[in-house]
DNA sequence: TTGTTACCCGTACGTCTATACGGACGACCT
DNA sequence: AGGTCGTCCGTATAGACGTACGGGTAACAA
């Protein structure tokens, strides 16, 4: 997966310039990775919108999770398994109550750019002629 | 998949409040579905380096791309069908060569947040301490 | 202590996604 | 015209992902 392969599908570059000016300005394989990963974490409708949720109100239960995106609590439970693990979200317990929260070292450039800017896309649906 | 549920799951939300204060901002499962798809297709790092190079070269070709990525030809151009069918990438084609291109109404968001700024999480992998 | 609540975990299933392969088209060269 | 190259499309297979289900743990109440 991360291997890099000496390739030579076709001999003839038609725009040499273009590819080399591209491949040096190309994130590397690794890289792209990494933040496809990290992407893939909140392209899902139950995650983001627990994202969104824990943005504007500081920290919730799984059940009041629950209850605000109208999901049911295994949907809610294992995709805060999935942030946890990354390492996104970060789960206080009181009592028999586990109250999460956006990590402190939640990336800034995420929650600003996706979660806060982001949505208004989602007002403007991209097939608009 | 785009049903309402009347979910009653608990009938005890622990924090009533901040249910309600979530449940008001947050985006319905529409329109979080309409921005996770699109953020699906750039959460894999083939589509994303495509797009990068789109971004810095004007226009490049299936083979050119390929090679400027050090992918096979297969990937890229299943790559840009998605694409193009999301109508991110647009095809001028010149002779028997596709020139592709980012869409004229490729939203501006998602350039601006995704492409140019977002790569600096790249750069700070999120396993510091 | 017994029962109930809130939650987590492991497992199994259905589904979606990406990859690889083969064929087909149109465009250039001789 | 014939041959070759660049690219696209359809199909099949393997793998990853999300969902649902059942059991299990810790805490509070009676």
């Amino acid at each position: 997966m991360s291997a890099e392969l000496s390739v030579e599908p076709h001999a003839h570059p038609i725009d040499a310039d273009r590819v080399a000016h591209a491949r040096l300005r190309l994130p590397s394989l690794d890289e792209a990775s990494r933040l496809t990963s990290l992407l893939s974490l909140i392209a899902d409708p139950v995650r983001l919108r627990i994202l969104y949720a824990l943005d504007v109100s500081e920290e919730l239960c799984v059940g009041d999770l629950a209850l605000a995106l109208g999901a049911n609590e295994d949907q809610v439970s294992y995709a805060l398994r999935l942030l946890r693990t990354a390492g996104l979200v970060v789960g206080r317990k009181e009592g028999r109550v586990v109250y999460n929260r956006l990590a402190a070292d939640f990336p800034e450039p995420l929650r600003d750019h996706c979660l806060h800017q982001l949505v208004e896309i989602t007002r403007r649906p991209p097939t608009e002629e």
